[in-house]
DNA sequence: AACTATTTATAAGC
DNA sequence: TGCTTATAAATAGTT
């Protein structure tokens, strides 16, 4: 269609293939623009120059992404493989770790624990009673800095005078009373 | 190009929407193919009629793979990228959470805790103390039952032969005295 | 980038 | 769906 008949072969002449490509590219755009239109067709053409120049049509009815799905689906083909289940398979593995998080948290804090047997409540039972004891040697421990950065700051006489108020604030949350006492010994010579 | 002139709209007569369909599909994957050889393009054409079939060309020299990541490096739009940052994004969420619950489990178990402030490490020891009691709550429970089992299937003469060895067993891993005192006021009153 | 002779695509009909 | 044909549309070569 033009002024003489072409082999449908490479254009040597660089400008005429150049001249060429831009008219047949808008020629093949107007043709998915019209079969979209008039059929009803779901159309993704993309066209790279040699130049490296891309242009591309996608139905405005549907995405690239989505005609790259049902390609998929309907060719068989493998787009994004490998990657994607990589990433599936950590979802997975990740969520299986989340789920048995999540229960032995629960039976830490004393829920969901009717199907448990004897023995699993007694090994809950040690495992809390370990974590309690590490939490009131920690407390006995911060209590104790505390004690000694007060007695650093504000000197012996205040110490004579007895707690000061936020002492007390700490003492009225502690349930037993050992937790006041130091664990390094060298505080109870101070007092 | 025909006997008429059309207008590009929709054609609604279902069968001449396909006819056509079936024509311009050809004409559009033959100047897909023409302009891939004359001018050195690389072309991806996918089509969907609106029954579903599929049609596709892909120039020779390349895949569509490689057109997609070209596609996509040119455009910067996302492609299964959008897919893959879903995923990524629900492995990070994955991630966190795991990682607070591990932190939570850890601060349960008496571990990591000397970052704790001293609020903090009275919520601990309330949570734990509290799930301690859950647990014990239990166990109390589950003995009870398992004392009343034994009642039904081996009658009071047993009974007055004192605890057995399963008995004697379960009780020497018991800390406490008062978790052998049955929930339940009935079973007093049959011992 | 516009022109136009010619080829090509295709609408309508069968 | 395939073939035919009149005609519209695309475009090769030219300016």
């Amino acid at each position: 269609m033009g002024r003489g008949k072409i082999e449908i072969k490479r254009i040597e002449n660089s400008s005429n293939r150049q001249v060429t490509y831009s008219k047949r590219k808008n020629g093949i755009l107007k043709k998915a623009k019209e079969i979209t239109v008039l059929c009803d067709a779901q159309v993704s053409l993309i066209i790279f120059a040699a130049s490296g120049k891309m242009h591309d049509y996608i139905s405005p009815s549907t995405t690239l992404i989505d005609i790259l799905e049902r390609y998929h689906k309907t060719s068989g083909k493998r787009l994004w493989d490998a990657k994607h289940e990589n990433l599936n398979g950590e979802i997975e593995r990740l969520k299986k770790e989340n789920d048995s998080m999540q229960i032995e948290l629960r039976h830490l804090k004393g829920e969901d624990i009717n199907s448990l047997n004897y023995k699993e409540l007694m090994a809950l039972e040690d495992a809390l009673e370990t974590g309690l004891d590490k939490i009131l040697e920690e407390e006995n421990r911060e209590l104790n800095f505390l004690w000694q950065q007060r007695l650093a700051v504000e000197g012996a006489r205040e110490v004579e005078n007895g707690f000061d108020q936020s002492v007390r604030d700490y003492n009225s949350h502690m349930p037993f009373a050992f937790r006041v006492q130091p664990m390094q010994p060298n505080l109870q010579e101070r007092i």
